[in-house]
DNA sequence: ACCTGAACACCGTTCAAGT
DNA sequence: ACCTGAACACCGTTCAAGT
């Protein structure tokens, strides 16, 4: 029962399903019915508080993803969510597994290997990155929930096809997973901190003009390589970033080959 | 004016410094004084409430440095905080200047170039690591405060001096930068996750234990590297991940020369 | 077994009021 | 100008009680 009932707009008491008798009047037997108002939603479980979790997530980030807010949209209170969910952190890690798992796993090619690299951590960094700051969910956690795991395999399968040492692919797939997230998180935070789609432009507006005016003779590289730092986007800045880390697996492992 | 007063303890009133005429007769007379115990604490002031949000942020880490407990710990109320400080977030990146500023900066050495890369972020890593998951407080952040600028315009300088091209070293200042502070950031939270140290050293044995146990069938490479995986210490894993990038930049910058 | 309301011990920030 | 207490609108989690 709200405590407070709103005048109803338009469809007059359609919803008020049992009329009561009249004032003055004992109420009307009734037939043993739910306890509530069903409140649309079917009976919770894990599934479905992760569903809520991410909606939840799209519209406030992770710092709003609060356990009263998911269990709001679910038409019950935080406390509820305890009988399925061991707290906020776990759920958490369940919400980065969830969209762990909406990546696409290639079947490894060692032709195609550095095409399939770039791919899996775009399509994951893009996965993340579209669900606001998502990304710092996944930080300081190793691998061990299905969807991870199984992300996990196929990249490193991925970099071993590429001919890559064991030692570097296992050095370089933490490394790898933490630049995805680390960028995703960044990129994410950027409209966390509470802009406008304006305030932000302007905002960049003012970094970029901020770096086009540093005194020359106190920062002579960052203003000389001023026009490089701003010029790129963020998909260029990511590309970069993962070619650089191929690049530098690749000269390593070949380094390591040429000691033996 | 305490609601409920527990019973003293042991050396009875010591603290109640003016005794009470008594019951029934008016309050006495008193001199003007310091409205309070005067709380030990000077004046308010930017560089106090820093190093007094740090000492906060070393018992409890970025997640429990709350302005109420910063506030607390200078004998004050949070509001008073705002007079000196936008808010929480402009504290955090107070914090991180004033730890950036900790990092002993270089003479750009062109024949040293590589090991000033390393000793910098290593410092740099070692600075944030120490104060817990610090480093979260300078993700998403561009440098623009005093001591990020000076510390961005060293490492860049050392850079070029490396013989890195101005692109180079514009995309790769930035992923540096994100690469330390994501690298403290996840070490950072490892003790954040609220466990004692056995508990952590009794988790990394069974994440060991998980690893080594893996399926071989559905998981063949994870399995394979899995020694290489548990292998490393924490330092270790960082220096590679220096060295990978340090790598992919001088192969990268070569290449540009040779399409020159 | 699952769900609930109420409580506990917290948050950041604002604001009128004091000095 | 600086500081304060109280208030507002939130948190995660626990727990006794209900069904």
């Amino acid at each position: 029962m709200p405590p407070s009932r709103p005048e109803s707009t338009g469809s007059a008491d359609v919803e008020r399903r049992s009329a009561a008798p009249g004032p003055g009047l004992p109420p009307a037997p009734r037939l043993p019915r739910r306890r509530e108002p069903p409140t649309r939603r079917t009976a919770l479980t894990v599934a479905g508080i992760v569903e809520a979790a991410i909606e939840v997530l799209d519209e406030t980030g992770v710092s709003g993803l609060s356990m009263r807010r998911v269990a709001d949209r679910l038409g019950t209170g935080a406390a509820s969510l305890y009988a399925h969910v061991s707290g906020r952190e776990e759920l958490l890690e369940l919400v980065f597994d969830e969209l762990v798992g909406r990546v696409e796993l290639p079947e490894p090619d060692s032709a195609r290997w550095r095409e399939q690299v770039h791919r899996m951590v775009s399509d994951f960094h893009a996965v993340l990155v579209s669900h606001r700051d998502a990304a710092l969910a996944g930080m300081g956690r190793i691998p061990t929930s299905p969807n991870t795991l199984a992300a996990a395999e196929t990249l490193s399968a991925v970099m071993r096809a590429g001919g890559l040492s064991e030692r570097v692919v296992a050095l370089g797939l933490d490394q790898l997973i933490l630049f995805v997230c680390a960028s995703a998180f960044e990129q994410g935070l950027v409209d966390e901190r509470g802009m406008s789609p304006d305030d932000l432009a302007a905002y960049f507006a003012e970094v970029h003009a901020f770096y086009d005016r540093l005194p020359t003779d106190r920062f002579p590289t960052l203003a000389a390589i001023a026009p490089d730092m701003t010029g790129h986007d963020a998909q260029a800045r990511f590309r970069f970033g993962v070619s650089s880390l191929l690049a530098g697996y690749e000269a390593l492992s070949a380094a390591e080959s040429a000691a033996d």
